[in-house]
DNA sequence: CGTCTAATTGAGATGTGTCAAGCGGTGTGG
DNA sequence: CCACACCGCTTGACACATCTCAATTAGACG
């Protein structure tokens, strides 16, 4: 309790370096240029459920997660939804959509969430003087850009089984065994339906692989699930 | 016969500038440095069904479609495929690539092909020398992310004839009302199968929307089609 | 203690994939 | 120049994974 409150004090936030410095998008960058970007990073503050920003919003911004989960997303004009990515400490947000006109996605929080901010203007301007910045944010685009691609090709060549699996594995890999996800938001993320989603996991924990209750996934069997991960279905 | 035979002489070639003016990465810049670029961009010629490059190896050259078409695919480790990008004049095929390690897609000739091209190192000293390719890289790939969300999206929400239909509009407005494209190829693109492609083509046909022949679909009546496009299954 | 949201389970409908078979045009090699 | 082989196209029948709709239960939070 104690800690996390002391965590959030500003004083401590101001020293973002050591944020900075597994971020990405400043891979590369010296110590000072760290500090010096550091320096003018403001910190903002958001509840569970709260945006950080909405899709078609203008971009004003650039966001680092300091603290907490963060997933963006984008909806269909026909309520369908898909999950972008789940952000945590380190993961930008946004680095990409200061170069395009709008956001092309929305950011929530999933949890008690700080960020760290850099006016656009500001942020581009670090850009322009560390170059090193735009070469990182494009192996970023990029990686995604084939991440994406992946996640078509699973889309159409998978089973929902699978599929929720492979996401399971991946997200037990970055965030740990226990997931703070929801069983829509997993739904989201692999690209199907809330009750398709609770049936798998359903039998996964019939298996033992996994327990869950409300908001929350455990994974007991690392080792089985990464079995059932991805390409089983060649006959 | 001749025009075609003419236009591929390599006198003809070495003045690319026309092309590259109208190719989104050199966006911007003046026409010294176009002609600068075009001096020294080689052209290469390709027979339908020949390879650019493939999927996995390392990034040579910077390509820029001259003339033709190229599609870009990429497979998954168990036999589906996806095309990425139907390519034509003034279209690079593989900006990204050279900034990654590998090709994550693969690249083949839809008919008679030229591309210019240029040495990896070559083009890297060029985006060194002028930012703006940088930032128009950067443009263009986060408009490709934003596409593929949208296919996404798309993909789990939409039926196999929605998509269809929206591709083939989309299709006939950047190649005209005649499409030079197989079946199979039309239904990597929206994701599904040959078989289901057929029948919706079918159906197309019989409502005098389409008519078709061997590796080509002709949109008859675009209007129509527009019609069926896009958010029609909202009940 | 009541309300609200997440999770769960069931039953039913159906869009698409899969497998299989046949047709027709095109180009190539003898 | 003809014939054969190949490839793209087409159609049918069938299976089934997954979505949809609906109703119920359980947990959290004020």
């Amino acid at each position: 309790m104690n800690g996390i409150q002391k965590d959030n004090l500003k004083g401590n936030l101001a020293t973002g370096v050591e944020v900075l410095e597994h971020c990405s998008t400043f891979a590369g960058l010296g110590e000072d240029q760290l500090s010096e970007i550091a320096a003018v990073a403001t910190p903002h503050y958001f509840k569970k459920g709260e945006f950080i920003f909405h899709q078609g919003d203008l971009p004003d911004f650039f966001y680092i997660v300091r603290k907490g989960m963060v997933k963006t997303f984008k909806v269909s004009t026909f309520g369908k939804q898909i999950i972008v990515k789940i952000a945590s400490v380190g993961d930008t947000l946004n680095a990409s959509a200061l170069f395009g006109e709008r956001y092309f996605v929305s950011a929530q929080a999933i949890d008690q969430v700080v960020v760290l901010s850099l006016r656009k203007e500001q942020f581009l301007s670090f850009v322009k003087q560390y170059p090193r910045i735009a070469i990182n944010i494009v192996t970023i685009l990029v990686k995604g850009l084939d991440n994406e691609y992946e996640r078509i090709l699973d889309l159409i060549g998978e089973t929902v089984e699978q599929r929720l699996c492979n996401f399971l594995f991946m997200l037990s890999v970055k965030f740990g065994t226990t997931l703070s996800l929801t069983r829509e938001e997993l739904g989201d993320l692999a690209g199907t339906t809330t009750e398709t989603t609770i049936r798998v996991l359903s039998r996964l924990k019939a298996a033992n692989i996994i327990s869950s209750s409300r908001g929350k996934i455990i994974i007991l069997d690392q080792a089985k699930l990464q079995a059932l991960t991805h390409h089983h279905n060649q006959k």
